[in-house]
Parts: C-alpha cells; structure tokens; sequence
DNA sequence: CCTTTGGTTGACGTTAACGTAAACGTTAGG
DNA sequence: CCTAACGTTTACGTTAACGTCAACCAAAGG
C-alpha cells in the first residue's frame, strides 16, 4: 500500500508548483523525496512539509527561517542539545508570528478606514460601487 | 515651522534603514523627499509612507505591491476612474490580508501544538527549560 | 585654509529563489 | 521501431531589493 508516494508531475498538479521548484527545495534541503531507480517519489510526510513551506512564504520567511522551522515537525531522533535548540528557535517564530498577527490586525483595521474614506469620496463623486 | 522635515541621516536613525534604501524607494517612487539644494529632505507624509512600507515588507508584499496601496493613503487629486482602481485592488489586499491572518492563527495554533509536544519530549529527557 | 561630517550620483556586486534551455534516459502506445 | 510523455542533471539567466565603492560637492568648525 504505497500508494501515498507521488511523482513529481503529480505534486506539481496538487500544489501548483514548478519541477524546478520540489528540485530547488530538495536540493535546499527542505524535503527529502526518495528514489525509484532515477525518479523521485515524494512522500505524505514531504506533502506535508511542502504544504507549510509555501505557507511559511506567505508569510514573508526565508527558506532558511522556514528550514530550521521544519525540523520542528519530525524531531523524533535528534539529540537532546539540538533538539532543544530547535525547540527554542522555534519560540521564537512564535513569538514573531503571534507580532505580526499584532501588526496585520492594525493594518487590516487602518486599511478599512482608508476603504470607508474613499467610499464617502467616490459617493460624492456619485460613483455606484459593486455591492460587495 | 517646517521642521517636520528630516534629513536622510535623521530618517535612517529613526526607521533603521540605511540611505541606500531610502534613495531607492524614492526612485521606486515609493516616496518623494523634496530638495533643499541638493539635498534630500523628508516630509511627514514620506514617514508616513515609510511606515507602511517596512509594514508592508514583513507581511511579504513586494514593493510593487505596496507601491500601489500606498496610493490609497494619498488620493486626494486623483481622477475619478484611476480612484476607482485604486479602490478595488486596495479591497483585494484586504481580503489578502484577512486571510493571511485566518492562515497565521492556524499556523500559530499548530506550532504551539507542536511546542507542547516539543516540552513533554524534552521533560521525558530530564532538560529543565528556562522559566518563560 | 584644511579637514570633518553629511550628503550626492553613478555603477557594479550580491543573495535568494527560482526560470530556462540543452542534452539525455525510460517506459508506453501505435 | 519510432516517438511522445515524463523524468533526469548541469549550467547559465533573471528579478527583486538592496550593498558597496568611487568620486564628488558643501557647509561648519578649528
């Protein structure tokens, strides 16, 4: 029952990225496919990191923020000493991204009022906007 | 009483960016410091502008982007049509920007999750954590 | 007058994150 | 057997967002 290994075309279809891409990103180290004879066979667990890796970006992180954020999710084996490195980098992003949640909040909150502004503006102007 | 204006010295120390990266937003035209002779000077508006910028940066918009929302904050003059433009792509962000925040908390919620594990595995290992 | 201090304009260098093209292997169908 | 379809590696190209360096100007202080 091996049927959860998926080939590059596929992954490519599921989450609309490039060959060059799952490529790049195994070369980077960010997911680690296998090998069937030459090909590459990914994996549930490099579905996975896929997926919060192009999540991570949205959010504005490196690669390499988004690297050292992965091992976070398999830290079975590691050794203690890194392990707890991992662990508190990871703080870390938490805490950066519980700040930009702070931050968006506000900006979202700002941008509503400009939004609020230009419509008094563009009724004035007897504009008809597209009801949302 | 114009000493709202700022040198480009006094704008880097403030924002903590380097004159570098403000000579290449105004050749962005992102901003528009005036001249006093040959010298750059930097109004409140431009702060302003800077502000959401580097705000701007950490949600991971691209100049491009934020270049175009900025105009929202200043749309005083424009024609109507253009306003009109500027109105709706400034929706789309929003709607960018309350989903970014949906995707953060989930992700937010998940790595706390994962933190939690991360402490039971390192307490199984007797490692003391440093008291947050 | 001379030298800091702070500013200017080019122009080339750099890093991240891929894109693109060349040249090749390997099944599957007609 | 030929040729698509799908995959591979190697390597150079590209774009965004600045960094870095050289050569220069100008006001202010000693």
């Amino acid at each position: 029952m091996t049927d959860s290994m998926m080939t590059i075309g596929q992954m490519c279809e599921s989450y609309d990225v490039t060959p060059r891409t799952l490529r790049f990103y195994e070369a980077k180290e960010l997911i680690f496919p296998t090998r069937e004879g030459q090909k590459r066979l990914f994996s549930k667990s490099d579905r996975a990191r896929l997926k919060l890796i192009l999540q991570g970006k949205r959010f504005g992180f490196s690669l390499e923020e988004i690297r050292q954020l992965l091992n976070l999710y398999s830290l079975g084996d590691q050794q203690t000493t890194q392990l707890t490195k991992t662990y508190e980098l990871a703080q870390e992003r938490l805490r950066d991204m519980e700040e930009k949640r702070e931050e968006l909040t506000g900006a979202i909150a700002d941008l509503k009022e400009q939004l609020q502004w230009g419509d008094t503006v563009l009724a004035d102007r007897g504009v008809k906007l597209a009801a949302e």
